[in-house]
DNA sequence: CGACTTCTTCCACTCAGAGGACAAAGAGTG
DNA sequence: CACTCTTTGTCCTCTGAGTGGAAGAAGTCG
């Protein structure tokens, strides 16, 4: 089939397709609810709508008292590909036009192989998607990346676990080999909009999203809308300082949050501590697998292992020190905990909040839900998707 | 005269307000220049702001080349009143509509006076203005007050150095007194405000503004915008913990930034240095005063006397850490440093600066200004002039 | 003085959008 | 089933915003 070319000619179109997307199909009478249109005017908007192939008639909605509306809906052959290339695996997903997951695959790869070795997994994965029947083509992808981003031109800046990116031009290669426009982000601020579209954190305006993977970074939202930073690095708070003199970082410093706590330092310490002998549940596993990670020292948590817990306080104490930090500065109307350790659960979030409440003033927390994402790893591919569709259901 | 009645009837008039108030008395084909319009649409615009009476004709301009053109400016009887109340001092400023500061009186009075003594003494300091011919009446007022308000409301919310003005309804009460639109927000949004304004922050579109007074707090601009926060307490950074275990603080916690550096704090380091005899210079200020405060810290430092450098110093070092956590979240494009203790001046700034650069990453910090405030005490002032001028130059 | 620019006004024309009238299609009622 | 009432969809007219061209007014420059 041809892919989809069209846009929304104005900003009426793009706001009804946006309704459309969130809202699934609907009659044009409940779209009149919404857009504040005359009804002559809807009409002519959705004739364009329809006539671009955007949208499509879907059959009689019942009835409300009087004579049956039309339903229309978005092309139910439109595909979206969601792209989130973490640090350790890469998931990639596909939705149809509302968002929704269609089929998902995720494949362990450490990103420090490179950008070219990298997409051609990706492309290998969406090809995967494709060949299972879900997809016969994409209209869009999102591309998620653990770093900073310059957004508008999709290319990777000075990312510190990703050598080997800076500079890659990820949105113009993968167009090229997708055959569809490619919009790029950080995976944090992906996790973000996912939960912001389907999860957690729906109908809240500002919020922070705090992912906590190989890595720890933060997607911060401002009145609905992702906000980047000047130079792309807003919401890196893996540096920020959490325990004065501590632990030397990759990145110079002594004391940053991530040397003493994400996936990486948790499976760093979980390992000398099955070494010292502290943990018979964790030196078990050792011996098993040969290496600890985060996983392992979930899953001992869970047994109820002492020195899996006690680590996973430790961390989440010192993470939730920065978040009060962040909370008493920003004052978000909601604070997403998220990424590869929600596996510790709410031991983690447990000492999260405790921090935060203790440290924060109450008119900062008096209302302060602090939540563990809903969407899981879909959540990324999930934000992907609404990445792409937010810049194509746009006027051009 | 009639006050100011009229307000811009839609958004190309409150375009073309702004045009005026932020660059002064221009000619039609100029504005046409900037809003893109058609020049009988620009002409019909400028014709109905004529005869709301909110602009006047002001001569011819020079020749571009050809005919003259016939400049237009706001109207020059305009008054905004501009009030930062501080925790121990009042400043209050008469601008006219391109918000230039025709007079300025500052009066100290501490808050905990409670709201109706502090607006007495206000609406006496604006009489004042009034009688020295300066204004006629006042056509907008914007006020700041040193804690969290409820925007839209305009009222104060659990203040914690303001006993006594939580939930006094000041927009309210000030609208009634003073005859004219008021609006309120906290004295350091008032503040970045103004630097934007006609100060540091021109033409940047993200930066943080931190005041150091009394407490200290922090100016959130996004894109161009204040950003307030959920419950209108974002930027009270002065209760993020700075040093573990640290000194008890009046919030209830141990180690908050307010607590190590602050006016308050400044002043109490440098009695208790005195009395122990580590500084003969601060000691004869305090035989001298009877009290210290950061004032005094400033001159000892500006003659060169270690201990007060010392603090100095160390209260930098402190702050700075703090910024450098904030600056790795919000990665702003320039942060301000302003507020009463600006006097201690270069040795704060550069203070704050090594902390900032060295503790946060390169693409934060790379092209990253951190500068002092260049209003100064007019800052605040300017701020709320701006304030209730954005908000009557919008449409009704 | 004449040629060329720039500014301003006037006017005809286009087009988005509102809103009313009316027909079509259903539900509810006696 | 006949009738009324409600909701939906379409058509048509009207208004007002805005554009762009033409022409005049008021300059500059050689």
């Amino acid at each position: 089939m041809r892919r989809m070319t069209a846009r929304p000619g104005n900003a009426h179109q793009a706001r009804l397709l946006t309704l459309l997307r969130d809202g699934g199909p609907n009659s044009r009478a409940q779209l009149g609810d919404q857009v504040d249109l005359s009804r002559s005017k809807l009409a002519v908007e959705v004739e364009r709508l329809l006539e671009t192939g955007l949208v499509v008639a879907d059959g009689l909605a019942a009835s409300r008292g009087g004579r049956r509306s039309h339903n229309i809906r978005l092309a139910p052959a439109l595909r979206f590909l969601g792209v989130d290339i973490g640090a350790t695996s890469i998931d990639v997903a596909v939705t149809n036009a509302e968002l929704e997951v269609l089929g998902h695959i995720n494949q362990p790869m450490d990103v420090r192989e490179g950008p070219v070795a990298v997409f051609e997994q990706v492309l290998s994965m969406a090809a995967k998607l494709k060949a299972s029947g879900l997809a016969e083509g994409f209209d869009g992808a999102g591309i998620g990346v653990p770093g900073p981003v310059r957004f508008p031109e999709g290319v990777p800046v000075a990312p510190p676990i990703m050598p080997g990116w800076d500079g890659f031009p990820v949105r113009e290669a993968l167009s090229q080999d997708l055959g569809c426009p490619v919009m790029v982000d950080n995976d944090v601020n992906l996790m973000a909009m996912g939960e912001q579209h389907a999860g957690v954190a729906r109908s809240v305006g500002d919020f922070l999203c705090v992912k906590i993977g190989t890595g720890i970074g933060c997607g911060i939202v401002v009145g609905g809308e992702v906000y980047r930073g000047t130079t792309g690095s807003a919401g890196d708070i893996g540096h920020i300082q959490a325990v004065p003199d501590g632990r030397p970082c990759a990145c110079g410093n002594r004391g940053c949050l991530e040397a003493h706590f994400s996936g990486a330092a948790l499976a760093r310490d979980a390992t000398e501590a099955a070494q010292q002998g502290l943990s018979e549940e964790l030196a078990a596993r050792l011996e098993a697998a040969g290496a600890l990670s985060a996983v392992d020292v979930a899953a001992a948590a869970a047994a109820g292992d002492a020195t899996a817990l006690d680590l996973i306080r430790e961390g989440g104490n010192r993470t939730g020190q920065v978040i009060a930090g962040l909370v008493s500065f920003f004052n978000p109307g909601l604070v997403v905990i998220g990424g590869g350790v929600t596996g510790l659960g709410h031991t983690l979030l447990a000492a999260i909040r405790t921090q935060v409440y203790r440290q924060s003033l109450p008119l900062a927390t008096g209302n302060l839900p602090i939540v563990l994402g809903e969407l899981g790893p879909t959540a990324g591919v999930i934000g992907a998707a609404r990445l792409i569709s937010d810049h194509l259901f746009s006027p051009a």
